[in-house]
RNA sequence: CCGGAGGUGGCAGAGUGGUUAAAUGCUCCAGACUGUAAAUCUGGCGGGGUAACCCUACGAAGGUUCGAUCCCUUCCCUCCGGA
């Protein structure tokens, strides 16, 4: 049977320094399961450049086509688009699908690396409406609409869809479009990505943990990290490059805030340092809030062995977990 | 020592004699999320209580007033300029 390895968890658990090394235990190779290093040339704010610390110790370092390598050790679903290209989960779950499977048929063991809950969703149990396309032209349309406007227009072509929406989404105008769209479509599904646990694979999910503090200072640090690797530079590359700063701000995050630096609106760079901070820390919040359900028998991660990366030896834990289940 | 500005909740920063536990932003906490997910959206945020409600608060101490965070006096502290 398929076997199929997957860690997740926040951002700053070091979910790809252990991936790594499972990887050349196991003679496995990594698949990136996040939204923004899909991206070309986003590097350094998405961290794909792996720990100073690691990059130290394992200095065999090379960039493929599609794929990056360390130590041997390759990883797959970086850059994968252009950055300034729109890329959904529905590109994710056909792209990684695709991926897996070419390394099954190497003989190898497929390492998922995931931080970005959705996607992760997706690929492995899938998404029912997912097959169901954008329409950007009614969306452009849609978009002009005030947030009132498009609730009405929800409520009146599909009531159903409105009474299943809680109050939150309902306030999301984002929501709302994509809620008009499915209504509006005549697309017949052919079901779309079905996910691979559907598939029969075998698969052990790990899930990485820290204490609230201890993740704030790893993130922080991170930062301060970044920002000494070239951070700055790189967003400033992106702008040479044509990419405007709307688009760096829709892409979140470090270059979100470096945006508003290179405008003027973040004065020094200390305060950079510290808005990007925080706003790292409520990003990790809203992966944990997804994640949580995983630690309850039905939610959404089940099957998951949670670790505590603080504790003693749990790389070598996951290490004998690992072990046991691979055949 | 003299002249000027100012001291507000974790921070930044409004404000005004009563409707101010005090705008707003940030941090922080909680949550939603089936095609933008590092995005987007919702709620909370002085303390206590399920609640009605109670307590402590706008540098300190007094005073004026029915009532002061907002007016007056003194004191303490900070910043800018001049000796």
């Amino acid at each position: 049977m398929k076997q199929l390895l997957v860690i997740f968890g926040s951002t700053s658990t070091g979910k790809t320094d252990l991936a790594l090394k499972l990887a050349e235990k196991f003679n496995g190779e990594l698949v990136a399961c996040d939204s923004r290093q899909v991206y070309v040339g986003l590097d350094i704010g998405t961290g794909k450049a792996p720990s100073s610390k690691f990059k130290i110790q394992n200095s065999k370092f090379k960039k493929g086509n599609k794929f990056w390598e360390f130590n041997g050790v390759k990883i797959w679903m970086y850059d994968v688009t252009d950055p300034g290209k729109q890329y959904t989960v529905y590109d994710y779950v056909k792209d990684a699908e695709r991926i897996i499977d070419e390394i099954f048929k190497r003989g190898k063991l497929p390492i998922i690396v995931g931080g970005t809950g959705l996607y992760l969703k997706a690929l492995l149990e899938g998404l029912s409406n997912l097959a169901i396309p954008m329409d950007q032209k009614l969306r452009n349309s849609l978009e002009t609409l005030s947030r009132d406007e498009l609730q009405k227009k929800l409520q009146k072509i599909s009531p159903q869809k409105w009474q299943q929406m809680n109050y939150s989404d309902r306030q999301n105008p984002r929501r709302l479009i994509r809620a008009v769209e499915i209504a509006s479509t005549n697309f017949t599904s052919d079901g779309g990505p079905k996910g691979l646990l559907r598939g029969g694979f075998k698969t052990l999910k790990i899930g990485l943990t820290a204490p609230r503090q201890i993740l704030y200072r790893r993130i922080d640090e991170r930062v301060i990290n970044r920002m000494n690797q070239g951070m700055l530079d790189e967003a400033e590359r992106l702008r040479k490059t044509g990419m405007t700063f709307k688009r760096m701000r829709q892409l979140g995050l470090e270059y979100g805030v470096l945006a508003d630096y290179l405008e003027g609106k973040i004065k020094n760079k200390n305060e950079l340092i510290r808005v990007l901070q925080g706003k790292i820390h409520g990003f990790a919040r809203r992966q944990i809030t997804w994640f949580k359900k995983a630690s309850l028998p039905a939610g959404r991660e089940k099957n998951t062995f949670w670790f505590d990366i603080t504790e003693k030896e749990f790389a070598g834990r996951v290490e004998n977990l690992v072990a046991k289940w691979y055949d």
